[in-house]
DNA sequence: CTTTTTTATAACATTGTGTTATGTTAAATT
DNA sequence: AATTTAACATAACACAATGTTATAAAAAAG
């Protein structure tokens, strides 16, 4: 006869309570059905639980022993119901999320916040990295999903999003005049731009050889929101997506829409190796619905 | 519905071997008793447990995040069950002795050295004082046994020895050509004994009474290990209790019967308000084991 | 010594936990 | 592609655990 829950539970109420009737009122069960629990538990180990002292039940020596780890074990039972509980509702959990540089300062804390508001209990990790790593580590399901350009890999499950991009330039410039900009308005200009080697450079300069201009190039940044940065101290434009140029918006910068339309593609991966956690599902859900008014369906 | 300990068992055992059929082998029970068990869990959680994956239960990360709480109280039961084992095999517990100043130095050592042997889990907490103190200890209850002088209170329950008690000299003292000593022996040496208001000096001194001779005195000790130190310095003789004598014999003493057969009385307590606990009763019984070469039946 | 309170026991209903038999589904084999 | 096989789920049932109420016994209080 294995030990019961229910035993556990019967002993340490009536050894707090001191009496087997208070241990059912705590309980919210009979007073016969403790004492039956309480007898079994009795019968199972063999010295004596409790004595009979002035009207209370008192623990013997050894029960005061067992009392000890049954409370420890009845505390952590306790803990599992609350997790539980937490996982259900799902405000608890944690999410290990990789993402660019530029996210990190930028659009993921705003989603963060309101995110974590209605989830008190989830926690968060945000490791800011090159695209190249992310992906590594999604593969390696080292985190639960990455936020980065596009990708695309067997390992990985993507959900890719078109973001409309801007040009930006210092509040007061001429180009504040017009109400969308093209390449060549640009041909006079200094743009500040991604690495000549990322996806987007490559289809920005090619909107430039279209239009038979030749891209402006001055300085060469990493992120958005590096380029949004050098704009606003007033040097030079940009074409970024709408995404970071509007958190710079109380900046000293205005945008305009550019044409044609070159979107910024983004992807958000999760490791298809093992199953996202619900906690991670929603949060993409939340991500995603939070670009929306970003997203362009060109 | 509460949760249920077989339950969190099964969700284990799944999570460890990654199938319901190893899980209910591991469990010795049969495969839909698992089975049943795990869409119960999996009921009362409103997420899933597990997933499919190459012929493989990979638990969800959820389903990760409770295993952990899991096993801690299921580790905790199989603590539980130990201890119990434990107790119920008399192999736990605590033990809180109050002694004389001879006692925590001499005899109770050995003697608990060799209980505890067989008895891995037991604790001890041994304190030596003066036997005032340790009667009004047992009185309150702050200990479980007392080993002392005879004493006899209606708080207490005592069990009383009379040791035999032996005269002892330095080795090479004219005494040791006798073969028992009488009072009449120890006229001419100097003599060390307890203190005056000590039953056991005033039974001493009666004996030298009854034979017409005074008492030698030289020096006055607590306690009978302290004289046997003194004689083993090659001065004074002294009369004392077989069982503190026989510690000191691969020291530099001898011992002879003194007669007439003056009894060292000392008790076991223990209070008689609180029921003692097992382990208690079995170390008065190993230790009155232990005296018994010592004990008399005058 | 009675009265009151507390605990134990009895009889029974419900639920939990085990069984075996059998159906389903997905992977492996022919 | 059809068949076999393995793992799992479901059904039907047995029995033990756990709850109930009613009532007796024992302790504590007056």
């Amino acid at each position: 006869m294995a030990l019961r829950l229910r035993q556990l539970q019967a002993f340490e109420a009536v050894a707090t309570t001191g009496s087997v009737t208070r241990a059912a009122a705590s309980l919210s069960i009979s007073q016969p059905a403790v004492s039956r629990l309480l007898s079994s538990f009795s019968d199972k180990i063999a010295f004596d639980l409790f004595i009979r002292k002035n009207g209370q039940l008192l623990p013997t020596q050894e029960a005061r022993l067992l009392l000890g780890e049954v409370s420890r074990v009845l505390e952590g039972l306790k803990n599992i119901e609350e997790l539980q509980h937490d996982l259900t509702e799902r405000t608890a959990g944690h999410l290990r999320i990789a993402c660019l540089p530029g996210f990190a300062t930028s659009h993921l804390p705003n989603v963060m916040i309101d995110f974590l508001k209605t989830r008190p209990s989830v926690t968060v990790t945000i490791e800011p990295d090159r695209p190249e790593r992310i992906l590594d580590w999604i593969i390696g399901q080292q985190y639960d999903c990455g936020l980065t350009d596009i990708h695309s890999h067997p390992a990985t499950e993507s959900r890719n999003f078109q973001i409309r991009t801007v040009c930006i330039f210092p509040k007061g410039h001429w180009l504040g005049k017009k109400s969308a900009i093209g390449p060549e308005d640009l041909v006079k200009e200094k743009l500040i731009h991604t690495r000549r080697d990322s996806p987007f450079f490559i289809a920005l300069n090619q909107a430039f050889i279209d239009k038979g201009v030749k891209l402006p190039s001055w300085i060469e940044t990493r992120q958005f929101t590096g380029a949004c940065a050098l704009v606003a101290k007033g040097n030079g434009v940009s074409v970024v997506s709408e995404l970071d140029a509007s958190q710079f918006s109380n900046h000293d910068i205005e945008m305009r829409p550019f044409l044609p339309h070159v979107p910024h593609h983004l992807s958000v991966l999760r490791p298809i190796a093992t199953p996202p956690s619900l906690i991670t599902l929603e949060f993409i859900e939340t991500f995603a619905e939070s670009l929306k008014p970003f997203v362009t369906t060109d």
